[in-house]
DNA sequence: CTTTGGATCGTCT
DNA sequence: GACGATCCAAAGG
């Protein structure tokens, strides 16, 4: 038994976990740990995204070059330019040719704090370095030039962990963030209490414990 | 505290 | 030519 706290042994999550819905695999990466840069944060805010059912999704209109990756095997990096400045990153989900996949929306910072703090200038809260999906990837040093990356095999430079502790048994959720079309879908989760989620209180949220 | 508007450009129509 | 799976500063209560 070790306590609170205590570093655990990490193992990567395995292809099999990524190859099943994206509805299935979301509130399953929280608590998980995103690794990338000498830089770890905890995962603790997600949304789902159902390629050819999903009319929020990027893939709803079939595969174009922006959007492969949601196409291409379960286990990758789909990272997504917006806006003309942020970046965002999803875990993919599914077989190839069936396009689901995970939004990351918001970590807590474990290691590479100054790291962090130096890519986000002029952030003085510790819990607002990434709270938002845009964020996260500008504070993990994430851009497009990591779209693809496999996160399963050995010496990739982007990685997913499951150190140990457990996701939330009843994790909070609410509609997903952002998007025009299917906003009602209750289709976002988060660590309830965590105070580095974006948007703890939104309409029609559900608490969770 | 909440609301509003500007930034900025790749992608698809 | 229009529009983002966003963020931030500024303005308003």
């Amino acid at each position: 038994m070790s306590a609170p706290g205590v570093s655990r042994r990490r193992r990567v999550l395995a292809r099999r976990f990524y190859d099943r819905g994206a509805l299935e695999v979301a509130p399953q990466l929280l608590n998980k740990l995103l690794v990338h840069g000498g830089r770890v944060g905890r995962i603790v805010e997600v949304e789902a995204y159902r390629g050819s059912e999903d009319p929020a999704s990027h893939a709803y209109r079939g595969p174009t070059a922006r959007n492969a990756t949601m196409f291409g095997p379960p286990g990758h990096l789909y990272v997504y330019f917006t806006y003309g400045m942020h970046f965002c990153a999803n875990v993919v989900c599914m077989p190839e040719g069936i396009a689901e996949a995970v939004l990351l929306r918001a970590l807590a910072p474990v290691t590479g704090l100054e790291a962090m703090r130096a890519a986000r200038s002029g952030i003085d809260k510790d819990t607002e370095l990434m709270s938002g999906p845009a964020k996260l990837c500008q504070a993990m040093g994430i851009t497009r030039a990591e779209d693809g990356v496999d996160l399963v095999t050995a010496g990739s430079t982007v990685a997913v962990f499951d150190d140990g502790v457990a996701s939330p048994t009843l994790p909070a959720s609410s509609g997903r963030i952002g998007i025009r079309h299917a906003s009602d879908l209750p289709w976002r989760w988060w660590v309830p209490g965590d105070p580095n989620v974006s948007r703890p209180r939104v309409p029609g949220a559900r608490p969770g414990r």
